[in-house]
DNA sequence: CTTACTGCAAATAGTTTGCAAGAAG
DNA sequence: CTTCTTGCAAACTATTTGCAGTAAG
């Protein structure tokens, strides 16, 4: 039993080390992780933890705010502690690898769109899809 | 058996009753239709229509650029028309309803990324949620 | 004690695939 | 004729759910 986290003081949910480590897990990634990506490194902390468990604290932290959902590719979805400043995505066709960047025109178009429209806009998300430079390269090689 | 159509003249695929209807369905539709609701729509017309040819024609009219695919909220994928002139999307999160609006920084951006960083960017795609004028109404009612 | 949380197994949703029969060119 | 396409059923992937036991508060 560890001392209570952000997670606890939220809406009287309990206090699991399930939830504790998936967190801290979610949190200490470099990029963004899938379901199973952290199903299989909290099975390696803690070998009888569940898929199920996991999606249904990914739900959880979702509800909080505690992390974003995003999906990239295909199906698979993927998640990333809710960063401080907001950020876009970049996904590369050819690695697959997600890049990050600034971008201030999606504020001003949440706004002008409010303005203009009458819209409520509470997310603004610009993806943009291509190929980053290593994979230029090596695809020009072939 | 019908007149050739805009799928038969690319990649020597063949012109079938199946991918006519299919395309026909998906160009009069006026939002976006997901592959059951094209299922539906081509089972009244043509009732041996299989679920599987239409996955198979979407992935198809897919590469061949006839058709763009969207995933708006769940895991559920949409298809639209390539459109003629480039447009973004906005999610209600009250009632499911797609809206389009039109973008030119998101074109700014694509430039700006690939002279900035490398990057060859291939699409450049905007998405809002958030709530329309209806349903702020609605919602502020209860 | 009370009731939220967990692991397990089974269910579900959406999509893909193998195969033999059928149709396009 | 040749081979691409189809319908069917079965497989698959990602995620969700029911349930009875477990543990947090």
């Amino acid at each position: 039993m560890k001392a209570p986290s952000d997670i606890d003081r939220k809406l009287s949910r309990r206090s699991t080390e399930q939830r504790q480590l998936l967190l801290e897990i979610i949190q200490q990634a470099e990029g963004h992780l899938d379901a199973d990506e952290i199903y299989q490194q909290a099975h390696q902390k803690s070998p009888s933890i569940s898929l199920s468990t996991v999606y249904r604290s990914l739900q959880l932290f979702k509800e909080l705010g505690l992390i974003e959902e995003h999906q990239f590719n295909g199906t698979r979805r993927c998640y990333e502690t809710t960063p401080r400043s907001k950020h876009h995505h970049l996904v590369c066709l050819g690695c697959g690898r997600i890049f990050e960047f600034k971008c201030s025109s999606a504020e001003r178009l949440k706004s002008r769109i409010s303005r203009e429209d009458g819209f409520k806009v509470t997310d603004a998300e610009v993806r943009l899809v291509g190929y980053c430079p290593e994979c230029q390269q090596r695809l020009s090689q072939i």
